[in-house]
DNA sequence: GCATAATGTAGAACAAGTTTCAGACTTGAT
DNA sequence: ATCAAGTCTGAAACTTGTTCTACATTATGC
């Protein structure tokens, strides 16, 4: 279970020494730390290089910028999360259920760090081409996690694929009302939920 | 036509004298100059004043920030968009179709401005909550542009302001991966294309 | 018409992301 | 053990959004 998730760490790019390692850690701690007091604009790249004990440039050399930095830190944690809600899958009579239970949890999640999730969501949606790679990396986690909640038995239709991706679309678009407190939590559950029933019209028995 | 758009335009505040108005919109004219050239990053404040022929002090004055500038200026775009989607309103049979054809109209209006569409699509995401007033008013128009694609004839249900919800979330999420080069043009079709079937999922008559 | 408050101008100053550079330190191959 | 290549550090410089200041212009109530 840890193997896979080391694996999809990062592909690719020359293998790092042990030091080399660490200092990443670091630096995404200190990513992490600081985005939780004050989200977005605290995370400040003097800052994190000073509290991470690099320099400024090897800072940039790791992360070419401050929008890598948090791409990279949302990475970090939505592992954390996958490897998480795999331990107690949700538990749902049918796949729709599933996956709004499951998006539930983990919106509960952010809410418990709100400024955390406003800068790295707010990262991921200012990402520009250059951050493509690593923005799409997020992508197929989140799939991945939805996929996982739906819990079927059969690989997915493209049909339901495609309900996927337009719950993607949904999650990330209603994750930025809330943060921006455009939102309320009950409206972006609601949202979910109206979502989610995505699925029973994707799903093969209908038709 | 024209008189109720003119009083969407900006709700509330002092009322702007001639020459005010005329310095407003110099403003929003080389802020839309600008961001059709090179996007969210050519948007320059400084560039943006000498365009307009305004002191910086009096560009910040108007729009507080390079943000509430792009979204005034997406806000304009949008009532353009709205009288003349207004014009030829949508042909399909049911209010799905209607309202697919509609914002895929509007798709290919923005790929004649890809840049245009950049920064104002990344402004409206990463505006934070200084910002949610005039972010609510894009919103609203959006909203509106929506409703009136579906063409209903009684008041939409509450289970059909949640869809409408949902494929506003799914357009702004799908264009920005398009926009950041993650998803092609045939993608965010199939994407709005499926979050439109929500609209018949929660038509009365279903149920 | 005039006093005055609000608005506009030019330009300096400040903040934070990013780049650059000279020199010190690691690493890996010989 | 040693040399070359690559990496890290510290510090300054540069860019662009934002703020501030001193002064000129305009609008408004009397």
């Amino acid at each position: 279970m840890t193997a896979e998730v080391k694996a999809v760490t990062t592909s690719a790019s020359p293998p790092l020494t042990e030091r080399q390692e660490a200092r990443r850690r670091r630096i995404l701690h200190a990513s992490a730390q600081l985005a939780s007091r004050g989200g977005f604009d605290a995370v400040q790249m003097r800052e994190v290089a000073e509290a991470a004990g690099v320099a400024l440039g090897t800072l940039y050399r790791y992360f070419p910028s401050k929008v890598h930095l948090l791409v990279a830190t949302m990475q970090d944690q939505l592992q954390h999360m996958h490897t998480t809600l795999r331990k107690r899958p949700p538990a749902g009579d049918d796949p729709a259920a599933r996956v709004a239970e499951t998006l539930m949890r983990a919106f509960r999640a952010l809410q418990r760090e709100p400024q955390l999730a406003d800068a790295m969501v707010r990262a991921l949606t200012f990402a520009d081409r250059s951050v493509s790679p690593e923005v799409d990396t997020v992508s197929r986690l989140t799939t991945a996690i939805i996929l996982d909640a739906m819990g079927l038995e059969k690989p997915p239709t493209a049909e339901q694929l495609s309900a996927v991706r337009v719950i993607e679309h949904t999650w990330h678009s209603a994750l930025i009302t809330w943060l921006s407190g455009r939102a309320s939590i009950a409206q972006v559950k609601i949202d979910i939920e109206t979502v989610c029933r995505l699925i029973d019209l994707t799903s093969p028995e209908k038709a």
